[in-house]
RNA sequence: GGAGAGAUGGCCGAGUUGGUUGAAGGCGCUCGACUCGAAAUCGAGUAGGCGGCUGACGAGGUCGCCUCGUGGGUUCGAAUCCCACUCUCUCCGCCA
């Protein structure tokens, strides 16, 4: 959520944030409910200040034995009054939270103009983009052939976008998982959570899925439960409501978690392969940091993530996402984007976010920067460090053998139980 | 799922015949005094939010309002009475 007070007092400079991201906002309706608020706030504040005054006049009389008949018939008047404006108050706040709660985030000076994902800038590239010396396979072709993915018996079981991992191809992301939360936990200094799966409207709002994008998530019917698209989604909410100890700050976490996402609008796009599921696994970091340090903790995060491409062998390249690309809570957002060879594109793997104090401010997660200083809003940044399904899709992709077979990563073989190749039964 | 108990400031813990209790007391913490220094002792301070005025939309100052799990009700007035909800604890049932 934006401040209010921004708006109020730059309105401009709100307007040509929001113009960069493509979006006309009506902010004349914004300050015009702002200064309704304020209005009926100074005329209720000064009737309860004379019930206050009056009432321990009350009180007076009646100890002293006296009546005071007269000022309790006034101040029947004076509630009833005060009722009435705080109902209209009341409306006056939900209406303008309503339409401050669908405004997304400002971009940073940094991101550079641009409309969609054509005008993202790459900022650098990390190995070879090689093709290889036979025609490559598709991933799920490769996956097939290894009858380490089973995709029919995943549409059969659950639907479309569900896939059985099987043998090999279980253990390949099982050792994903633990291969990327050991590198951040022991190398990159975060601490481990593991968090619920499932999260209330409450935690969905702090992050910003909800009010806009509640057709995107899963919902359990009948409850006020979320299937959670990501981990940044309950590991940001961890200290919702909380005012944090300056001298803990940043605070790094990372989470396994699985991901559920409706996928809706995405019809025919991607409909083969792992890309794009209804269910994936994703290995998430998330950090709390001092404001004015914030940008310095997005490029350690970035480079944090890299890593896991770079031990893995994976070819990737880093994108600055452009104003008009960027995601709604988010203010300056690196993408990263995994080679994949049959394919002969860049995907993304990873998108690493600093959200600023938008998040915070509407999860309320504040720091006191020193003893006696007044709480801030703290800095909030996700990535993903990485997206463990399209991991595996770009091993499958990048390591298969013309044989069929797929040479598993160095790095990963003490997770594979020394497995040096996956090969056709 | 059934029965009962409870939710007060960073923590512990008073306060329920409604009226200087935004809140006693203790602990913790901060600053000061004492000390060569420390401990002990003594003194002062120690929640958050919103708004008005002042000031530059800053710092600061000043006035006021709200908040004793959340929401609503009764009342001139509610931490205190009533209702609903949420969460925590104990016991029973069930279960990985």
């Amino acid at each position: 959520m934006l401040d209010i007070r921004l708006l109020r007092e730059n309105p401009e400079l709100v307007a040509e944030g929001l113009r960069r991201r493509g979006l006309a906002a009506p902010l004349e309706l914004f300050l015009e409910l702002d200064a309704r608020r304020r209005s009926l706030l100074t005329e209720a504040e000064a009737l309860r200040n004379r019930r206050n005054t009056v009432s321990e006049e009350i009180a007076r009389l009646k100890r002293a034995g006296r009546e005071a008949e007269d000022l309790i018939e006034e101040m029947r008047g004076v509630s009833r009054r005060i009722k009435e404006l705080d109902e209209a108050i009341q409306a006056v706040e939900e209406r303008l939270a309503q339409e401050m709660l669908v405004l997304p985030n400002l971009p940073h000076p940094s991101v550079p103009d641009g409309s969609g994902e054509e005008d993202n800038l790459v900022v650098r590239v990390w190995g070879e983009a090689r093709s290889l010396a036979f025609e490559p396979r598709p991933h799920w072709e490769v996956a097939e052939r290894l009858g380490i993915i089973d995709f029919e018996r995943g549409a059969k079981v659950a639907g479309a976008r569900f896939v059985f991992y099987r043998g090999a191809g279980a253990k390949l992301e099982r050792a994903l998982i633990n291969f990327m939360l050991d590198l951040h936990t022991e190398k990159h200094g975060y601490t481990e959570v593991f968090p619920p799966f499932l999260v209330n409207s409450g935690a969905m709002l702090g992050t910003g899925q909800l009010p806009k994008f509640a057709g995107d998530m899963f919902h359990v019917s009948g409850t006020d439960y979320y299937l959670i698209p990501t981990a940044e989604v309950p590991v940001t909410n961890l200290y919702r409501e909380e005012i944090l100890d300056g001298d803990r700050l940043p605070i790094y976490h990372v989470a396994y978690s699985a991901c559920f996402r409706a996928e809706a609008g995405a019809a025919g796009r991607d409909t083969r392969g792992l890309i794009r599921q209804h269910q994936f696994n994703k290995v998430e970091l998330v950090k709390f940091a001092r404001p004015e340090e914030s940008y310095e903790e997005l490029e350690k995060m970035t480079r944090d993530a890299e890593e896991v491409l770079q031990l893995l062998g994976l070819p990737y390249r880093v994108v600055l996402l452009c104003a008009g690309d960027l995601g709604f809570a988010s203010a300056k957002t690196y993408d990263l984007e995994v080679w994949f060879p049959a394919a002969g594109t860049y995907r993304e793997i990873s998108s690493c976010s600093n959200c600023e104090d938008f998040q915070a401010r509407r999860a309320n997660i504040r720091f006191r920067p020193g003893p006696k200083e007044k709480p801030r809003y703290v800095h909030t940044l996700n990535g993903s460090g990485v997206a463990v399904g399209r991991t595996v899709a770009a091993i499958l992709e990048n390591y298969q053998q013309e044989d069929g077979s797929v040479v598993i990563p160095p790095a990963l073989r003490p997770y594979m139980g020394g497995l040096e190749a996956i090969r056709p039964e």
